[in-house]
DNA sequence: ACATATTTCTACGTGACGTAGAAATCATCT
DNA sequence: AGATGATTTCTACGTCACGTAGAAATATGT
């Protein structure tokens, strides 16, 4: 399970918030300006920004262009996916699936209930 | 989140298992017989078992007795409890919920996908 | 009170992550 | 082509979680 750390997690969250994609530089510069509650906010250097990159590509969260120059670097999966997928992961721990679906239902709200009825449809 | 680590995560699925609470020595002995493909399966020291579960005990996961002499450990919530609300914790982590949900009802199987529709009932 | 069982304290090795300097590589300008 | 600055890779260190367990403290039985 590919499990993030702070760091990680903040620089996963500025390239899924991001159409396009990123150099390390614009990242760092986004980075020092993340809002309040974050541990990061301060400016870090260019080389953690890219050490941090790395490991997320090693992670296959993240791909960058080797070509341009300025790295660009972008998420592989959208925020939405990579969630989904992380769900699922969590989902299959369990020997009675069914069972952890009965409790997760009674845990969502009722919007989402409702969303959830519409997805799957009638029959 | 109370992420696990592997022995940890071991000793979780003993005490899940298992209807009643158990000792720390009793689940020595259960971790020496665990099949294949795990890596524990060696004999460990007590005291490794008892540190183990008194971290798993601060994660809030397991609850004991302290009352009867050797400490009888047991699982506060039950393993499907315990993982849908694995599941609810990463779901909350994304914005558009929905759209989540949307992506995870596609990763799950037919039959679970009925079952879903069960537990949604009407309304 | 003494021997034994049980629990708590303390500690070390490993690996992940945040962090960044040093070294290597690449792009450019004269 | 050589110097200069930008960019990337290599190497490294501190911290923390976890697996692991011995030493020390505490409780139990006779």
């Amino acid at each position: 399970m590919a499990t993030l750390g702070e760091l990680e997690r903040t620089v996963m969250d500025l390239l899924w918030a991001t159409p396009g994609a990123m150099t390390a530089n614009s990242l760092r510069d986004a980075l020092a300006l993340v809002p309040a509650g974050a541990t990061v906010g301060k400016e870090l250097a260019v080389t953690t920004v890219l050490t941090v990159l790395s490991r997320l590509e090693k992670k296959g969260l993240v791909e960058r262009e080797r070509d341009t120059r300025p790295h660009r670097y972008r998420a592989i999966t959208s925020r939405e996916d990579h969630t989904a997928e992380l769900m699922h992961e969590v989902l299959v721990t369990a020997p009675d699936r069914e069972a952890v679906l009965a409790r997760f239902i009674g845990s969502v709200s009722e919007s989402e209930a409702r969303a959830l009825r519409k997805l799957l449809g009638g029959s």
